[in-house]
DNA sequence: AAATATGTAAAATGATCGTTTTACATGCGC
DNA sequence: GCGCATGTAAAACGATCATTTTACATATTT
């Protein structure tokens, strides 16, 4: 049925939208369905609820971001970062953020949380071991710590920050690669 | 009067564990009024409403926080930074997440985390001045993206966090030193 | 002793929350 | 053409939201 994946993405769509812009708290599930152009019984049939809906947007977020991060170079990294805030927006983390919502008593959230933020880490030593060539997870938590600190810093300093963040990753690569 | 100032003070600090450990949003007004043990009219005539309230506390905890970085190195900036997690908890940054809830559209809250940033930013620039004995605003940047990183990190990784950032900010300040 | 300030307890306000239900329309497979 | 799946619109659910109000108690001030 065409009209189920239609529906769905759209609705994974708008509530991933309103989610980042608003709050998962503060978006009401009215919001929801007239966003996405359904009636509320549909949305029911379809998700199930309002946590496994924003578990599902988390888990959808986490598929895209991580394919936008499929690069080489650490340079790279910190560039596809940028990228990502030019046409997504720069809010922070919207897994942390749905997170600290939820007081980290709503476990699809925390999974879905630590599932991402695993990922994140992993992907991130791959690129520094392909740039130093040997794996080198102290300096792998360096690089995620600049990535996120870019992440959040980003919200209030703008560009500048992403821009400082590529330039110390490059310093502490070229540190290991002596 | 004495009642005035210790009603205040209890009602901020309930209200700054409550919004730090469920979210500003999530956190309704009743429990508010039972955690600091006063009635609702009280805490009305007290603090007028919820946006005010919680402007009041993110100002308190900005002091606070403040207080607790009077370091003059960057490796004492970091232990500060443990040794607050140590103490409250690491659950990230709570002007970021209780702006990211408000979705940036009340005032009072977008002003209070843009000026405890731009004091985080400024105290991070003098303690850099202080180590290697000039201004140097770009390594600030990076030290602050790394100290931003180590907030949102260790929610997620724990300790490790705070000292992957600590050893890479010590790498940076060595770099412009020689 | 009267007045003022400051508190509590509890009900009421009207709105909105997430979710379910009732009633009805439409299109597709058998 | 009957039945089933899938949709909409809209009402109802009971709970909870932030805020105000009503009624009353208790100190301190004058």
């Amino acid at each position: 049925m065409s009209t189920d994946i239609d529906i769905r993405t759209r609705l994974l769509g708008t509530a991933e939208q309103l989610f980042d812009r608003h709050g998962f708290t503060a978006t009401g599930m009215d919001r929801l369905t007239s966003g996405a152009g359904i009636s509320s019984r549909t949305l029911y049939k379809h998700i199930g609820s309002k946590t496994r809906l924003v578990a599902a947007v988390l888990n959808e977020r986490d598929r895209r971001f991580m394919r936008s991060l499929q690069v080489d170079s650490v340079d790279a990294l910190f560039d596809a970062l940028e990228g990502w805030f030019a046409t997504e927006g720069a809010r922070g983390c919207l897994f942390l953020r749905t997170w600290g919502e939820t007081g980290g008593d709503v476990a699809e959230v925390t999974e879905a949380m630590a599932r991402h933020k695993q990922r994140l880490l992993s992907r991130i030593g791959e690129i520094v071991a392909a740039e130093i060539g040997r794996h080198d997870d102290e300096l792998a938590e360096q690089i995620l710590i600049l990535f996120e600190g870019a992440t959040h810093a980003t919200t209030y300093r703008g560009e500048t920050a992403i821009s400082a963040a590529r330039r110390a990753a490059g310093l502490l690569i070229a540190g290991a690669r002596a």
